[in-house]
DNA sequence: ACATCTGGTGTACGCCGTACACCTGCCTTC
DNA sequence: GAAGGCAGGTGTACGGCGTACACCAGATGT
């Protein structure tokens, strides 16, 4: 037995390995699908082996939101006119990077730890309102109220509630359902309509998120100048 | 041995109570705490007990926040003069139902299913933009824009995460960090300052929660009364 | 009187995160 | 080149989770 049959040697195990592995399984299989377990499995290693590069399952998933941050685009140094175009062009990349990995809005939700990373793109962005004339006060209420819209999404009020397996209702029964959907639900059946230009077979389908996103955030950005302009103040009382 | 000892003769199981019993456990001990074999116990019971009452875990959360949606003030029959007040008020009473349990803005940001609560929430609003002379088209997209405004909250961007136990850093270790900190992130302390009125001691309080959810709505609200004025159509095309 | 139904029980399975002790092979230091 | 330390992968084990499934007791309808 000359060289003893080609020891596995695997490449080793590294905080950064371990993360794009998760993310990459997160993107195949979905958030849910990520376990310590499962993803030691896919790494061809112990659970266990992990703990050596990840503190917790916490900081996993931390460093997996880190990842998908790190793909939005860093912002174009003074290439814009005026700061609604610069803002609304990095929130619309931010937005590209989290729908580029569809776990990642819940995740995004679901973390509280502010990393360097987070730390760093809210940084940046109230950088571009205090460059377009905000006051530090102005920005910190604009940020606020974008809300979720900096993470580059809203919440999706009208998706469908993914509806796999299950048998299919009869014909019939679904048009009982949808009678009285419509009896008891008017306001919300008009809108959905509306939404599919009166065409009743589409309103299962879904809301075109993008121009929901759009629509949003210029109605924030357009109240935003509005106040900026009118020198806007919280002027809050010192006392609570 | 007259009667064996007063058979304990709980009052029986129902998915009121059982609902009811889960809601108490997670105000007093956190959505964390809420699990099928811990609500068991809390209602003197056997884990599958609940089986009979809710379908699963899912459905156990969903009917919480339904309970919680309950407590939302119903709409005043055209009590007010502009649709502006009465739809800040009913989203200022969803909030207030959302703040009295503080578990719920997790638990409904986590839930996909419409309940018929939710459904009936979600269809009394667009009928207060309706009847505000908006159009089904502009009525659905402003409450895309209003987001989760809709359920009384918005992401709390800058809070504190939680830091409960550790030891504590040294005052000079605290020192460092904070130096680096505003290196790193210059117009987040900036905007933390502003929001303290420049008191460096009070950056770590958060923000005035309340105060930035009216803010941000009332940014929407002005915005969608602007839309509205102007004949606002999203005009969008039918392909796509 | 018996059958049926409703709701609580007991056991068991497979998954999860992770504490802790262990081992192994490389790097440093003499 | 031997000794020691240490970074990183291993094995076992524990307690918790959701819930499938078989069972059973007491109330109810006939």
């Amino acid at each position: 037995m000359a060289q003893q049959a080609e020891p596995p040697r695997r490449t080793p195990l590294s905080r950064e390995r371990v993360l794009r592995a998760a993310v990459a399984l997160a993107d195949e299989a979905g958030i849910g699908a990520v376990s310590m377990r499962r993803l030691a499995q896919h790494l061809g290693v112990v659970p266990m082996a992990l703990y050596k590069h990840v503190a917790d399952k916490d900081e996993l998933l931390d460093g997996m939101v880190d990842l998908v941050l790190g793909e939005i685009d860093p912002p174009l140094p003074a290439s814009d006119v005026n700061w609604q175009s610069a803002v609304r062009k990095r929130l619309l990349s931010a937005r590209r990077a989290v729908l580029r990995h569809p776990w990642a809005r819940q995740a995004i939700e679901s973390r509280t730890r502010r990393t360097p990373a987070v730390l760093g793109y809210m940084d940046s962005l109230a950088g571009m309102f205090h460059a377009g004339g905000f006051t530090a006060d102005l920005t910190h209420h604009v940020m606020h109220a974008l809300g979720n819209r900096i993470w580059g999404f809203s919440p999706e009020l009208f998706d469908e509630p993914r509806d796999d397996d299950a048998p299919g209702p009869t014909p019939e029964a679904q048009e009982a359902v949808a009678r009285e959907f419509a009896e008891r639900y008017p306001h919300i059946l008009e809108i959905a309509l509306a939404a599919t230009a009166g065409d009743p077979a589409g309103v299962g389908r879904g809301c075109d998120e993008q121009f929901e996103y759009e629509f949003a955030l210029d109605v924030l950005l357009d109240g935003f100048e509005r106040l900026r302009r009118e020198g806007w103040s919280s002027r809050r009382e010192p006392s609570r």
